[in-house]
DNA sequence: TTCATAATTAAGAATATATCCTATCTAAAA
DNA sequence: TTTTAGATAGGATATATTCTTAATTATGAA
């Protein structure tokens, strides 16, 4: 979706690019993901869906997102969203996760904890606590992919 | 749960300042928190309490959990959890999140973008992304507490 | 243009996670 | 002890997501 600069490629070609078939529905979750404000659940692009295709199903519009996620038009807002996951280590650290297998390592990072707020934070409201998540692939699961 | 120096206090004395019974099965809770490793999602936990009480329900277990987070024994690793939230935003950006309402404010950080990573985390794995979550209320939810 | 085919879809069933309801029980204060 | 607000078990319910299957359709080849 929204990429800098970049030439902005008509769907029908993205679509080809990445070998997904230029359904009516699927065209038009891209358009509404492209203007969409926020952050939206599939929910939400569910009933915007239905606007023009009243007849569309909840499984189309996952499926849609899945695929669209797994080709990088998009991103989760977080990789653990399946089920909640607690922390019993009220330390301040934080996490690398395996974006694979859902992994997670504890750290701490006293580095980039001082590195000062950035402008106009306040004005969206009060921080408590600043987390990091760095993603990537883990040691195990890199090992699989070659296998 | 695992706090630095602190002299740690019986999960009684816990109980009784935050106002919970100790009753046998939430005692057995906190002791499972305590001794797990890693981060542990609800049904995990559940699991290893059946061991000594077959018949507690989930019930017990979710209510559990949530008041041991509520009153800051335990943490969310994330707070979206319920539902999957996608980014439309390609960009690299971070994200301020109200713990309250679940409201998220995209925002970039360059200069915590370029802290060097931390010592060690190669061997944990490839980074993909290094990704910032600053967490607190908002300013609509703070008004609201006020009123 | 037509055809063949694999991809896609709708619809509903199935699954997974989490919460609610209610009768019963119990920890803890008096 | 007695009292009672808080806690529990178990089943029902809600919500989010994925699966199954038969029908449809986009796309490349003829």
């Amino acid at each position: 979706m929204k990429k800098d600069n970049k030439p902005a490629a008509s769907p029908r070609e993205v679509f080809k690019r990445i070998g997904l078939r230029a359904t009516p529905q699927r065209l038009e979750i891209y358009e509404i993901l492209n203007e969409i404000d926020g952050h939206p659940a599939s929910e939400d692009i569910y009933e915007r869906v239905r606007k023009r295709f009243p007849s569309i199903s909840f499984d189309t519009v996952y499926r849609t997102l899945s695929q669209f996620e797994k080709h990088g038009l998009i991103k989760k807002v977080h990789h653990l969203a399946d089920k909640t996951r607690y922390d019993t280590n009220m330390m301040h650290h934080h996490h690398f996760v395996c974006v694979r297998c859902k992994k997670i390592i504890d750290f701490t990072w006293e580095e980039l904890d001082r590195v000062p707020m950035p402008e106009g934070v306040s004005q969206w409201g009060s921080v408590e606590d600043r987390y990091v998540e760095l993603r990537g692939i883990c040691r195990d699961c890199l090992k699989e992919g070659k296998e």
